[in-house]
DNA sequence: CTACAATGTGAGCGCCGCTTACATTAGCGT
DNA sequence: ACGCTAATGTAAGCGGCGCTCACATTGTAG
């Protein structure tokens, strides 16, 4: 008599463990994130998650990689085909803001090396290194793509873990659109400008 | 008889369990870094760290506070007074290639916020963040002083989490030096080119 | 309908963080 | 020199954790 009157077998027990994962996820941070709260959670034993799970490590990945597709989604929400720098602070300005909204999963997202065994969270990065690709070509047509992606991806993800870190002040929303709008502003704006030689400099 | 023939007290079991942690963490990642396990490589019983560490916490904030004061020391080493596009981007390869030298300590130390109650920690990071402030200063007079140092540390440190992630090809030294070159130059040059005008963009 | 594969359970091992009570010792005032 | 106190280390133990293994239950294909 395991269970009161339900069913056995739980019928999606891998997109509970999900759910119940990213909830102890919000409430108390990654620490919380364990396979046997999840377990509790979900109303199953310690041990069932191991079914749909083979370790810890494979659950987070999974979080992990729901919160790629959820924070490409909010770029893409900023803005579907940013082509400006004030199209592109806007874009730097939602990342940056999924950073502090969901700094647990933002973490998770960063903390470990993208392992190649998760699929989903190698191909969920990728969408993401298009975008900001596709963004990088239509503003700066005239910099090197491969150097400029790089550095407006590090410019802004930087940005989020100093914010998240508290180096920066992010005791208001405004506070934060503003200060992010300034620096990809003043350093994109400028990028624009430049003449394509520059972009020369990279590939000797 | 807890111990064959050496003291009962230790000497400096402080420093030990600090020695030890850091071993711990370059050897097998932060997950090996425990309490018990730092206890048992410094020869000592599993609770006797909580003497000097209050909780695990203490003690991996105090690993952290010591990356921070190497990290800055390898930066002034790179170049001690940068003032150039060029001396930045070399301070900025120092940076991205002791995140790739030391990736465990790395993310410690940037795992978790930096809790105001570890000292050490706070001015430990206060330091680079005045280092980079003054490097942005010297470099970029005509830029605003704040929002072109969070731009610069943003810039950096997203380049260096980014190899860390694997997102970058960071196969060979050479490679890495030439891409963070490359665009720290692209868009630090740039930046330098601007009029102080766009500064005044920041603050309307 | 039955055999099988998939899914969930229960017990248990070793490790962990941390607390509490106790043992040893250094250092200091007298 | 001596004893007191505070600092430092020890031993035992609690609950939680990741994970394994043997077993129970059930959907499903033949």
């Amino acid at each position: 008599m395991p269970k009161s009157d339900d069913t056995y077998h739980h019928g999606d027990l891998r997109a509970a463990c999900l759910r119940a994962a990213r909830q102890l996820l919000e409430e108390d941070g990654s620490a919380a994130l364990s396979v046997r709260a999840v377990a509790r959670r979900a109303g199953v034993s310690p041990t069932a998650p191991y079914r749909h799970f083979a370790e810890r490590d494979t659950l987070v990945s999974a979080v992990a990689a729901e919160g790629y597709v959820e924070l490409a989604g909010q770029l893409a929400a900023a803005h579907p085909s940013p082509s400006t720098p004030d199209d592109l602070a806007a874009v730097a300005l939602a990342y940056v803001r999924f950073a502090l909204e969901h700094p647990a999963m933002f973490r998770l997202m960063f903390a470990e090396p993208c392992d190649p065994s998760s699929e989903d969270r190698v191909v969920a990065t990728a969408v993401i290194s298009e975008y900001v690709g596709g963004i990088v070509r239509r503003a700066f047509p005239g910099a090197d793509p491969d150097a400029m992606s790089t550095g407006v991806w590090a410019l802004v993800h930087g940005l989020a873990f100093l914010y998240l870190d508290g180096k920066l002040d992010a005791s208001a929303p405004e506070v934060v659109a503003g200060r992010v709008g300034a620096v990809v502003r003043e350093l994109a704006s400028a990028a624009a400008a430049m003449s394509p030689a520059a972009a020369e400099a990279d590939r000797p």
